[in-house]
DNA sequence: ATTCAATTATTAATTATTTAATATACAGAA
DNA sequence: TTCTGTATATTAAATAATTAATAATTGAAT
């Protein structure tokens, strides 16, 4: 056996991702056209990863006109959503508390904060 | 240019550094003994997998006798903190806050959780 | 109809990951 | 000292990921 596919985004198809879900839906060109200057890719290296992307599920494509125009399937929510799922599987006994404790021992975050984000979620309901 | 190195602990080495964080430390063949029967490795592979941990600096080894035992450099807390660095920063603006809300959001916890985790870190203080 | 430019398709090179077979070395037993 | 079994070292095969050159296609313009 051979190694598996990376079960969340990889850092390539992320930095595409991230485009597709800022402009909804784009062409290959409009993809190449809205990397960063100091991070461009050719063309035929965004059409590459754009079609493992949809194999893999994330996006799919259709004709419009002459081009091809992706369109995301799975929305940035899902992909943290994915994301989070997997890292607290991998690190964290599937524990969401186990996590948010992690981040306060860590600084990372605090009680203040907490309460603040609890707050938030309270008036959203 | 070709694919860069995993920037966090990929599947088959977290399995290898689970085994050495518990045992916390061990011989080549002590980890393959370690190893759930249904997911047995052979001692070669075990040894690859161990040098690559090493070469990318989460194990060291020295001589004991005539065998090589393995101990980790960095910690499970070491490991869990980079993985939530790498998350936060691919996927949350690395912001500690907004991965919050999202897994509130989510419903992977509540308010109720939220005041438990509030309470046990200010009594830890 | 022919050419041109844009677009998609094919092919490939490079590194990482995962797995493991096989070769070599070495310490202790006979 | 020679044999024998561990332990380490070397080598390699297979797939994924990343990047891109080049080939083929096609729609539009002349």
């Amino acid at each position: 056996m051979a190694r598996r596919k990376s079960p969340t985004l990889t850092e390539a198809e992320l930095k595409l991702m991230n485009i597709l879900w800022k402009k909804d839906q784009a062409t290959v060109s409009e993809v190449v056209a809205a990397l960063p200057k100091g991070d461009k890719l050719a063309y035929s290296t965004v059409l590459t990863t754009l079609r493992i992307l949809e194999q893999k599920g994330y996006l799919q494509h259709r004709k419009e006109g002459r081009a091809f125009v992706y369109k995301p399937l799975v929305d940035r929510r899902g992909a943290r959503k994915n994301a989070m799922r997997y890292m607290m599987s991998r690190f964290f006994d599937d524990s969401p508390e186990l996590l948010v404790l992690n981040l306060l021992e860590n600084g990372d975050i605090d009680a203040v904060g907490l309460e603040r984000l609890k707050k938030q979620v309270e008036e959203s309901e």
